[in-house]
DNA sequence: GACAATTGTTGTCGTCAACAACAATCTTCC
DNA sequence: GGAAGATTGTTGTTGACGACAACAATTGTC
């Protein structure tokens, strides 16, 4: 069927000269779509800003909110394997760290056995925080599902297991 | 050199303190793993980085190439007309399009029928330079298909086509 | 013809990946 | 034991990118 029922579109413009007219969504994005690339952006762009606003109130961003569960689950990690873990430049770290250990939910701790590396710790606030921000993800990763549906969530997960 | 010789794991340190060692990789991601936001931006990086590398001697950007391939199928749009059909705003777009024109493989030509407006047209060099960045992007999407299976690759476009 | 909306443009801000350089420290190897 | 090389955290720069805000020119509407 051709859609758009009974609407009725008020032909925006009177002039039809040499320019095609593109009727705002008939135009067409060829190679495109063909391409994984630019459906995966897509689709991380919308992602990620569902993700942002869902975790609003407690200001917590989808980078910052890896680091924190990664720490959480495994105490005492150095900055340099929280990177390479989540696949974050060990520069950028920094400065996500000096915000989450300004914000006290984080704290780093001189190693004893490497005198260079900081041992990372969730606060105690840190930890009841990362469970609220958990509930917040989980309601986020529910908004995923019903945008794309659930069995094509969990295949999606599936597929793109291998890059986690 | 070393490297994977007899493929035993040398030990790295000989230190084994209070700090759990976390050899590389057994690193757990805990709730991570329950997330398509995480998996997806991963996968993202890798796709990008891959375009970005096979796409290199012709120095081509993943967004680049988005906007050559819509003007060259949708010859004489405007830049709004553009910008909303790939999700870039209007403001980046300016950017991008001056860069492109830089490089004579664009053109911005005066529309008559609305004189705030550009009509956006490949140039004869444009049109037979993204035939070449065409097949390189082609050749990209094949290694995405080695990395996740074809199948994989097909439902994956499937299941994100809403997005495009 | 006055007023609102659109288009392209310029500018700022913040996030993020990619490098490069550096001091402190650890490892390795002679 | 000590020199040479590697690693860790840090600082800084660059460029791509998304999000806004403001503006002039132009168009549409009432």
């Amino acid at each position: 069927m051709t859609a758009t029922a009974a609407r009725t579109p008020p032909r925006k413009r009177t002039t039809n000269g040499a320019e095609r007219q593109h009727d705002a969504d008939e135009i067409g994005l060829d190679a495109l779509v063909g391409h994984a690339g630019y459906a995966v952006r897509r689709f991380q762009i919308w992602i990620f800003q569902d993700f942002i606003k869902t975790l609003g109130d407690v200001d917590i961003r989808p980078t910052q909110y890896s680091v924190l569960t990664v720490i959480g689950a495994n105490p005492g990690l150095s900055q340099m394997a929280v990177a390479k873990r989540l696949g974050i430049e060990r520069a950028r770290l920094v400065h996500l760290l000096d915000s989450l250990e300004q914000r006290k939910l984080v704290k780093r701790i001189k190693s004893k056995t490497d005198r260079r590396s900081h041992a990372l710790h969730l606060t105690a606030q840190g930890e009841t925080a990362l469970a609220k921000f958990k509930r917040l993800a989980d309601e986020h990763e529910r908004h995923v599902e019903a945008k794309i549906g659930k069995a094509n969530r969990e295949r999606l997960l599936q597929i793109l297991a291998g890059f986690t």
